[in-house]
DNA sequence: CTTACCATGTAAGGCGTTACATGATTCA
DNA sequence: TGAATCATGTAACGCCTTACATGGTAAG
């Protein structure tokens, strides 16, 4: 079974829509990708140079070359091999929350120690949501130039839907251990 | 630093709890962690096996060993490994959707592609939901016997919590894109 | 007696990160 | 001239998945 490369198609993809050199894609997946894929370079620069390989993207050398930019361009064969990507079912969807992980064995440490999980996962979050608010602003402004806006603001709207729903759980979630520290707190000094 | 693997964590982490064979191990990845982590058979026996070179956890038969089980044990080095990780922040939460990367690229595909893409994110979710909020159910009702049990709770909500936002985009977002498949009908069949 | 599940493991190979190595250009 | 950023790559190493290989036991 075909079992694509998740990275041929992600690059695929952003190729798709414009040439880019291999810095500036990363510079994408660091920015507005960064949300659902990752990658670093050492990935980055041998994927690219197997999808020429394969014949799935061209390279070629910056006009004036000033810089060493090496421009890299989607091909026919590399629109089709996408297409087919993106035609099958998604097969893998998955959260890797290392937070969740240290929750989850969360009774060795502790409550307090819990809380404090929370409230940094939850300043990470209230971090992000200003940079996906914007993104979200811009997009539904220029969605009628050009089609790919609006399937971008659609991931966009995902993020602030979950982040939002991750927010009222960090609240719940911490009020739910409160009770705890307070419980802890009245048995051991009943007497004040 | 230390950069700890995380998979010794989590089967540290089950070992806190009960002694377990990779067996069961594996069966707990399935089933209560498969939300938020996940491992295969040959990465759980080699991580078990290294577990005991260092000395975290021990290995034994099992007593009447009819089914050839090998039981393992968390020591006390093994504990204090597993706090360490514990007390330290969290580093690395990702999300992975492979459907949201399709969307991204959604313009490729068009609407209608699109749509059946979230359909099917959709009923994979509604699928879980039964089972997420059984697991609640449960324990909440169970919740004084055993600290544990408030722990992988708060999980739980928060799988509830997101899939419930999760829910909520998907309607919206192929609202959205429905609306353009009438317009593009809409555009064919003027003369109707 | 056969199917499903219990139970453990190894080998090959892919994928990706980190760290390293190098050098140009722009801007203050 | 020094710092930040642009720009490309490689090497070592680790981790994990898939597929393979093997065999026991319980239940119908």
């Amino acid at each position: 079974m075909a079992t694509e490369k998740k990275l041929d198609c992600v690059i695929l993809g952003l190729l798709s829509h414009e040439e880019l050199t291999g810095y500036e894609i990363k510079k994408r997946m660091d920015t507005t990708l960064k949300y659902f894929w990752g990658a670093s370079y050492g990935s980055i620069y041998p994927t690219l140079s197997g999808l020429v390989e394969r014949g799935l993207a061209t390279k070629r050398g910056d006009a004036d070359n000033k810089r060493n930019k090496l421009i890299y361009t989607i091909t026919n064969e590399g629109r089709d091999y996408l297409q087919q990507w993106l035609k099958a079912p998604a097969e893998k969807d998955e959260l890797r929350y290392e937070t969740l992980l240290k929750l989850f064995f969360g009774k060795e440490e502790g409550a307090r120690q819990a809380i404090a999980h929370i409230d940094a996962f939850q300043e990470k979050i209230e971090k992000e949501m200003p940079y996906l608010l914007g993104a979200a602003e811009t997009l539904r402004n220029c969605i009628a130039e050009d089609d790919t806006h609006k399937y971008y603001l659609l991931t966009v709207e995902f993020g602030l839907k979950t982040y939002r729903a991750y927010l009222e759980w960090c609240k719940e979630a911490k009020n739910m251990l409160a009770e705890d520290l307070q419980e802890s707190r009245k048995g051991r000094n009943e007497t004040c």
